[in-house]
Parts: C-alpha cells; sequence; structure tokens
RNA sequence: CGAGCGGACUGAACAGCCGCGGGCAGAUGCGAAAGCUGCUGUCCGAGGAAAGUCCGGGCUCCACAAGGCAAAAAUAACGGCUAACGGCCGCCGGGGGCGACCCCAGGGAAAGUGCAACAGAAAUAAACCGCCCGCAAGGGCAAGGAUGGAAAGGCGAGGUAAGAGCUCACCGGCGCUGCGGAGACGCAGCGGCCAUGUAAACCCUAUUUGGAGCAACACCGUGGAAGACAAAUACGAGCCUUGCGUGUCUUAGGAGGUGGCGUUGAGCAGAUUCGGCAACGGUCUGCCAAGAUAGAUGGCUGUUCACGACAGAACCCGGCUUACAGGUCCGGUCGCAUA
RNA sequence: GGAGGGGUGUCCGAGCGGUUUAAGGAGCUAGUCUUGAAAACUAGUGAUUCCGAAAGGAACCAAGGGUUCGAAUCCCUUCCCCUCCG
C-alpha cells in the first residue's frame, strides 16, 4: 500500500516548479513528476492572489478533499504539486476531482 | 400608519456516511524504563470584527543604586471610572436638527520668534482717493470708497470745523468684585476701550513615557568547529616519516527539537428591592470545553427557511478604527388619523 | 506574526505651505545633418477630466475626511507596493 506524504520544504515545491510537467485548467494547476519511492508526495499552494484567508483556506480543503477521493487509483512513485486559482474557491470538490482525474489521464498517471 | 433617532443582541438550522486537530480513559504490541506507533470509546474544536497594528497593559530579555534635570515623543476644557489608556461615562462651552438626538485635536496668540503669496495706500502697520481748517505753505481726521481670509471692536444716537469709545444705550471681548457650583463655568455689578489670523509652524504650560519584542526568551543539541587532558606512537590504509581520523572533558552554537503555549486570569455567564445619574463597583451562583507548527472545522447526500454578508485564532488581555446580507428586542421623537 | 519605508505624466523622478504653466530627463513627433540610418543639435508633444459657442471656470499629485485665507506638501482613516527580523 502507497504511502502518501505531504511537502513541507520550500526546495521540494521549487524542484517541482522547475523540473515538473504542469497541466493547466481554469480551477487547477498540476505538477506532475516522478519520483524514486514507492509512496505518493504532494503539497498545495495558495497564493496571496487567489483571495483572502478564508478563500485560500477553503481552496486547500477542497482539493485535499478532491485529492483524497482520487488518490486511491493512483499508482505509486509519483510526486505532485496542485496550484489553487481565483475560481478554485467557488466551485465543488467532485469538479476539482473530475479535473484531476481528466489531467492526470494526459499526464499518462491514470 | 408613515418618517426618523438612540441602545442591546444575533451572524442559517437539522439528519446520515466519509474525513481532520487536541484532551482524557481503556486494552493490545514494542521497550529495561521514560515512552512510542496504530486501534476503540468519549469530550472539545475560529470571530464580532479573529482584520488594520492605531493606543494601553501583562509577560520576556537588555539597560539601570535612588532621586532630579535635559532631550525626544504623545495627550489637551472640567469632574469621575479603570490595572492602564490617546478609551469610557457624566458635565461645561461651541455648532447642527422642528424634535428624539448628533458632531467638535475644545489649553495658551497679553512670554517670545516665524509666516501671512497675490491684491491693496497700508497686513500689525496708515493715509491713496477723500473730509475739514487755511489764499498758500502747512496742519487736523479716520466717517465713506476700493483690496483682501483678515483693515484698528459692531451698530445706533449724541457730539464736532471735519471727525474719533470723545460720550451714552445695546451687543461682543478683557480685567476686577460678589453670589451659585466639586469644577470647567454661569449670573449680576463695576471699570477701562484694547489686543488680526496661524500653535495638525517653532514654542509655552500641565500630565505621561527607559528600550526592544514570543521570529522575545530559556533549555536540549547528530555532524562539524575551538581548546584542554590522557596516551606516548596503540589502532587504521603493505612498511618508514609527516599529516589525518579514532578516546574523555569543556566552551560557544548552525540545522532540527522542547518549553514559552492553552492558562485561576484586570477571566466569562447569569442574578440582584445593593451603591452610583452613568461609566463602573459590591455581593451571590455557575463555568473554565480551540491550541495548530506548512499550520486542524472539510466533502457528499437529503430536508427546511429569511437562500446565507464581512470574513479564519498563531503569546494573552482592555479599547479604538475599518469591513459587513439580513434578522430580533427595548426606549424616545415628529407628522397624520381615530377615540 | 512583528518592525520600518514609500505611492507625482507612458517610464525614471524633483518639488514638501504661497502668485500655478507642478521642475528636469527618458520616450514620442517633426526638422537640420546624411546616399540612407545611428548619434548630435533645434523645435514641438499629453499632465488629465468635466462644464461652456468662446473668453474662461471647477475638480485633480493612490482614495476619503480634517486644519488653514490657501494643501501635492501638515494631521487622521483606508487601499496598494517594497525592505528587514527564523
Amino acid at each position: 500500500m502507497a504511502e502518501i506524504v505531504k511537502f513541507k520544504e520550500n526546495r521540494d515545491y521549487r524542484r517541482m516548479y522547475r523540473m515538473g510537467n504542469s497541466f493547466v485548467s481554469p480551477i487547477l494547476v498540476i505538477y506532475v513528476m516522478k519520483n524514486r519511492n514507492k509512496n505518493i508526495r504532494y503539497g498545495i499552494t495558495t497564493g496571496k492572489k487567489t483571495g483572502n484567508a478564508v478563500q485560500r483556506n477553503r481552496s486547500r480543503r477542497i482539493i485535499k478533499a478532491a485529492f483524497d477521493q482520487v488518490s486511491k487509483n493512483v499508482p505509486p512513485g509519483y510526486d505532485f504539486v496542485f496550484v489553487s486559482r481565483t475560481k478554485t474557491s467557488y466551485v465543488k470538490s467532485t469538479d476539482i476531482a473530475d479535473c484531476m482525474n481528466k489531467q492526470l489521464k494526459r499526464a499518462g498517471v491514470l
């Protein structure tokens, strides 16, 4: 069973931005990379421009809820960074999950 | 019924499934122990502004014998409340509204200095036009004109050659006296007739303030660094020399971690035929239930309604200011109608 | 979370109470020079908006309010940007 770990360090995010493949949609941006571990690592970014603290919190929570749904089907050995956008806090987590499934199929993860 | 004023409260609710942070309890596993990982049960889990960081404190470190002076900064009628405040309450003065009520950085310009452009004759100081006396020279005057934000108290009467607080009444301002008030101040009388504005310009007076901030600060601290000791060339890379590493202790301390930090506290809620106009204080009863550390409240489904605004704790309190869909309650005011 | 600094044309920026035309430079346009261009020189350009036939008037220095006769300038509140503290 793959373990799900969160990113904590700024250098992890910088490495993903520099070397990862990005997939953009109006409500979400995904960075994907393969890693050498047997687990799934991810991080969520909500920039200052995407709204006030309440909207940023909501974006984080629904991205986390959507990834909890999606991650059951993800094979181990991948790193993800999810970046919220301005519209993210106004949609439902199922919309995010649909978007995530679509983009990860394009990325060849699913 | 309509319009408007002031104050207080509230800030969607319920059910099911999945999920998150913390406290307590339990059994099990590991461990010498402290304890740790997962599990089960149970309880708790953002705001009135959590915000801006504009003030006042607690707390911590630095500085410091005590006291005073100076500098710098802040505040500004008066009386009270408070741990304290630049906050709050009451009251005085001024302004606005028919009224309920609202607003005011509201000390001092007679301690001194600065500034007051342009216009205007003149800007804190007189005389351009003008008025009067006079033949003129010269002298007297400041009413009228024009400028300006401001022009030598205002306005009326007397008075005069013409005029002027020169005199008088009223108003305004200043000083003194008396009365009322806790005081700011108000009222009355008398006096003289003077003094532009600006202190959110310097300044004067009174009061207050040591500085920095939880990223403070305290403790632990793999590796590595510096020093000391031991050893006397032991061990390590074939041997020798040099160098390096390996031992123990001490010091400072980067990464990281723990405490600070979830609180018995200027605490919160309720009651009161208690004191006070009120802010607030007293007494009694009950409660102490967020505490993360990349940062916990979410997702899905269903039901209801007014269809959900502004918005997320990060050491903690007391205020102020700013943002805000609506809803509830209480107390006044004005207008209309009816009795 | 805390401590500080700053917002002026398209850009960089001076001005920090006084007659308003709010410096100066870059940029842009035209000309001179050149075979043509660059550079240099000369002149012009937009400080903006509203009202008005015009003369002219009113508002404007991030936004709102206040002090003052008068505010880009002084004071208060809000918004935005930047720097520092592990």
